[in-house]
RNA sequence: GCCCGGGUGGCGGAACAGGCAGACGCGUCGGUCUCAAAAACCGAUGAUGGAAACAUCGUGCGGGUUCGAUUCCCGCCCCGGGCACCA
């Protein structure tokens, strides 16, 4: 019996409870139907439910129900990216370990995620730090090493002290802090696994404009992050003590080849090689060392900030430059930075502002090579090849396009980013073997080792003879121990039993690898793993990611705009390579979720200003939750929570709820009237049609909220037909397949309601969510009589009502034999009427 | 500094293709029901003037194009985000 209030506490749990057993939402490969992956990326299983994961598996899951009654085979699942620090953290705190804090999270996190009625795959759910997850994550590690992809190598690297591991580029904040705890990072010089990202640099930077469904800012903000440069490589000879050349060169890296014969210094980073040989020893050591001294103290943020003042110390060598011969004094600065480039650069004070700034504070010349058209020093410099003038009356450097002067046989070319001047002297410098065109990338190679034990071990092993040797494919997975204690603050390092081993080449005594992999390696690839999940001869079988792959529509955070977002895109290109898939781009559409915030802030239980996902669902359900988040915003927006409107969407559900019910009652199930003739039947219908290719519109186009507007009108006007029309002259065919249909669009995001009411008021035997969309029409929404506005002057006059089918002749004398508009042109000139078939009349006057 | 977003009633937000600004909801006010309250339902609700019909103004600011601009163009202001000593 049918409860006569919406009451959602006794439906929700018994049809989740029915629906899990059913396994209604488990899937696979069916070629008869068109497909789609509808993916959320999935969470941290920190525990507890927030609203930000409210809303973020809400869209996914409107999106998943909708595709599936649009007639598609839709894949949806969920799993739990559950390696990581907070468990470590976590077990220390609780004297517990990462393990059992993880698996008790996923338990409970799993639950809240069936109370919310999502519509997920349980039987392809995945955990990352189960070994039949991970020793895939290993296998592709060895492949990529196969493929010259794994490097060991010495370098600055940055170190988080909160962490107390390494961290890769893309894990430390603009401001110089850990992404995930927010200490200070710190570089250190230590030697460490990379995966090659920069070999795939510019595949990375030019098959974003392939992903036209993804935002712009997303695309930005990774074509920022990649940041590729075009200019030349330019080879200096060294001089040597004696200021005499050797035969050694030292390589700069230059967006600006044409400034070459404005180079009146050169300067290296403090962290190069070279400095301490040049220097030591020399009358130069001390102030050269107090510069290299002094940026090692520094701090990232410091280092990175354009405010510093800028410092450095002239190394007593000089270097030449190739397409003069002149020589110029080496420098250290600290502006230099190792890490981009080559660690050295030509300056050329002349062009570039922080040149300009360091040879005005160690009064270094400052030669123009570059003049803009319409500068006064142009008058004595043009044509002038030979270096006359050595230094600018400018404040500041100029780095825009001009004329090239003082600059030899390119005297007179035209110089600036991209401009003949630079083609010319990369050419010539390339024909002497002096330099060459050259690429350079903002992108570092992806630092994936971690001194943390809660994550997957990298299969290698350290053999005194044989060096660096790959855990053959064979013997993984390589098992994370689990009796490693980390509240003593072990790791693998500390645990014999597990690095203690034989080299696999030689059979001599080894030591295993005891970093673990970056959790964003884990990440990288779960996407194709759901397509198989529960294959254990294979990372998955390229007949099923061909099938279900690529994604359709990923959903998830601005965060990952570059992290997740780019290694995955990373990762998908090297499976491309090695034959696994046959695409080149994992995500088709992107859909990046605004936050959930509460006064202005993120919410979080440090600052105490959460509102629990728990608390809602008690006293609505889960299905007044999911409508009124999608609800309350455009999903790509922020939002800031309240609780004022959700007694709206509370009303709205009732409202619905009785007025189907009731509608259901008088009428037997499957009942059909005649046509309703008179004129509001025909309104409801048209209006059933106009609402349903609405709702279909708007979900396509992620207007969420718009689409339950929509449905709120149609529910309006079933109602106002309700309520106005007596029973009598009624059209109760027409009633109850408006009120089918409104359950129908309803499902997606109430989806325990509308089952209820589909299957026991309305009388149906099966899932209102295995129905198909309903039909419409529209034509069939389109009104008999269009009502036009009247403008005269660009003002709304008067309002016409004619028949959709009345030409624009009639319209236009209809409107012109309005009272209003007589009054309005009365005594004046009509000089245009125009009409915009279906919307209005523009009369202008005199 | 560079690159993305965004600025619309008291509030969240609509207006997808240059065509009636403010859909839908919240809140507020008034009403019905009730002994009363809650719930529910009905109605009003951009601002100003007016008893009303209605008029004028109104989408961050200033210009422009157009019969007509929240929408397109030019110049600004403010807010949010990303990048930034990258040679």
């Amino acid at each position: 019996m049918l409860a006569s209030n919406y009451d959602p506490h006794a439906i929700e749990k018994k049809w989740q409870a029915e629906w899990h057993s059913a396994r209604l939402y488990s899937v696979t490969e069916d070629a008869s139907k068109p497909k789609k992956y509808v993916l959320e990326m999935f969470p941290y299983p920190s525990g507890d439910i927030h609203m930000g994961h409210v809303r973020h598996y809400s869209i996914g899951d409107v999106v998943a129900r909708y595709f599936t009654m649009r007639g598609m085979s839709v894949l949806h699942p969920i799993g739990w990216d559950a390696f990581g620090l907070p468990a470590e953290n976590a077990a220390i705190k609780s004297n517990s370990h990462p393990a059992a804090w993880t698996h008790a999270n996923i338990e409970k996190q799993a639950a809240s995620f069936r109370r919310m009625g999502f519509s997920y795959d349980w039987d392809r759910s995945l955990r990352t730090c189960d070994p039949e997850y991970y020793r895939w994550g290993q296998w592709s590690f060895l492949k990529f090493w196969e493929r010259g992809l794994v490097e060991r190598k010495n370098s600055p690297v940055n170190w988080c002290p909160g962490c107390k591991t390494v961290l890769a580029n893309e894990q430390v904040l603009s401001d110089g802090t850990c992404w995930r705890c927010k200490s200070v990072v710190e570089k250190r010089e230590l030697e460490q696994w990379f995966l090659k990202i920069t070999d795939y640099a510019q595949e990375l930077l030019d098959d974003l404009d392939e992903l036209s469904g993804w935002p712009e800012r997303v695309k930005a903000m990774q074509a920022n992050w990649i940041g590729r440069s075009e200019g030349a490589e330019v080879d200096f000879t060294l001089c040597d003590i004696a200021g005499e050349p050797t035969e050694t060169t030292i390589t700069v890296f230059t967006t600006r080849p044409d400034t070459l014969f404005g180079c009146s210094f050169f300067l290296l980073a403090p962290e190069h090689p070279l400095v301490k040989e040049f220097v030591a020893g020399t009358e130069y050591e001390a102030a050269v060392m107090n510069v290299v001294r002094a940026a090692e103290k520094e701090s990232a943020i410091d280092r990175s900030s354009a405010e510093e003042e800028k410092r450095g110390a002239f190394t007593g060598r000089y270097v030449m430059n190739p397409v003069n011969g002149e020589k110029v004094p080496v420098w250290v600065s600290d502006y230099v930075l190792m890490e981009y480039g080559t660690g050295a650069v030509m300056a050329v004070p002349s062009g570039d502002q922080r040149d300009f700034d360091f040879a005005r504070k160690y009064d270094l010349p400052i030669p123009p090579v570059v003049v803009a058209e319409d500068d006064a020093i142009l008058g004595e410099l043009s044509g002038v090849r030979e270096r006359v003038l050595a230094d600018v009356p400018w404040e500041v450097a100029y780095a825009g396009p001009g004329v090239m002067v003082q600059s030899g046989e390119f005297t007179g070319m035209r110089g600036g980013k991209a401009s003949e001047g630079m083609k010319a002297v990369t050419g010539w410098l390339a024909e002497r073997g002096q330099g060459r065109f050259s690429i350079n990338f903002r992108l570092r190679d992806w630092l994936i080792s971690r001194q943390r034990y809660w994550g997957n071990p990298i299969p290698a092993i350290h053999c005194p003879v044989c060096g660096l040797v790959p855990v053959p494919e064979e013997q993984l997975p390589v098992l994370l121990p689990m009796d490693v204690d980390v509240t003593k603050g072990e790791t693998l390092a500390d645990h014999p039993d597990f690095y203690e081993t034989t080299c696999p080449k030689c059979g001599g005594p080894a030591r295993r690898e005891t970093d673990t992999m970056d959790t964003f390696t884990c990440s990288s690839w779960y996407y194709l793993r759901y397509c198989d999940a529960r294959n254990d001869v294979a990372i998955f079988d390229p007949e099923k990611t061909g099938y279900w792959m690529p994604v359709d529509q990923y959903i998830g955070g601005i965060e990952h705009a570059i992290l997740h977002l780019l290694y995955s895109r990373f990762f998908t290109k090297v499976y491309r390579d090695m034959g696994l898939v046959d695409f080149a781009e994992p995500f088709t559409n992107l859909l990046t979720q605004g936050m959930v915030k509460l006064d202005g802030a993120t919410m979080s239980k440090s600052r105490g200003n959460v509102v629990a996902p728990e608390e809602i669902i008690a006293k609505y359900g889960a299905d007044t939750l999911r409508a009124y988040i999608l609800f309350m915003a455009p999903p790509d927006k922020d939002l800031e929570w309240s609780n004022e409107g959700l007694d709206g969407m509370w009303r709205f559900l009732g409202r619905a709820w009785r007025h189907i019910t009731e509608v259901a009652e008088e009428t037997a199930a499957g009942a059909r009237g005649a046509a309703a003739v008179d004129p509001a039947g025909a309104a409801l219908r048209r209006e059933r049609h106009r609402v349903v290719g609405k709702v279909a519109d708007d979900i396509e186009r992620f207007g969420f909220n718009t689409a339950l507007s929509a449905m709120m009108e149609l529910l309006n006007a079933a109602s106002d037909y309700r309520r106005t029309i007596p029973a009598a002259e009624r059209d109760a065919a027409l009633e109850r397949e408006v009120a089918e249909t409104l359950t129908l669009l309803l499902a997606p995001y109430v989806p325990h309601m509308t089952e209820e009411l589909w299957r026991e008021a309305l009388g149906h035997e099966t899932s209102v969510h295995t129905e198909a969309w309903p039909t419409w029409d529209p034509a069939a929404a389109a009104s008999d009589a269009v009502e036009y506005a009247v403008q005269v002057n660009g003002k709304v006059r008067a309002r016409l009502t004619v028949p959709a089918d009345a030409s624009e002749d009639l319209v236009r004398d209809a409107a012109l034999a309005l009272d209003k508009v007589a009054e309005q042109i009365a005594g004046k000139t009509v000089r245009t009427v125009l009409v915009v078939p279906g919307k209005l009349v523009s009369i202008v006057i005199a």
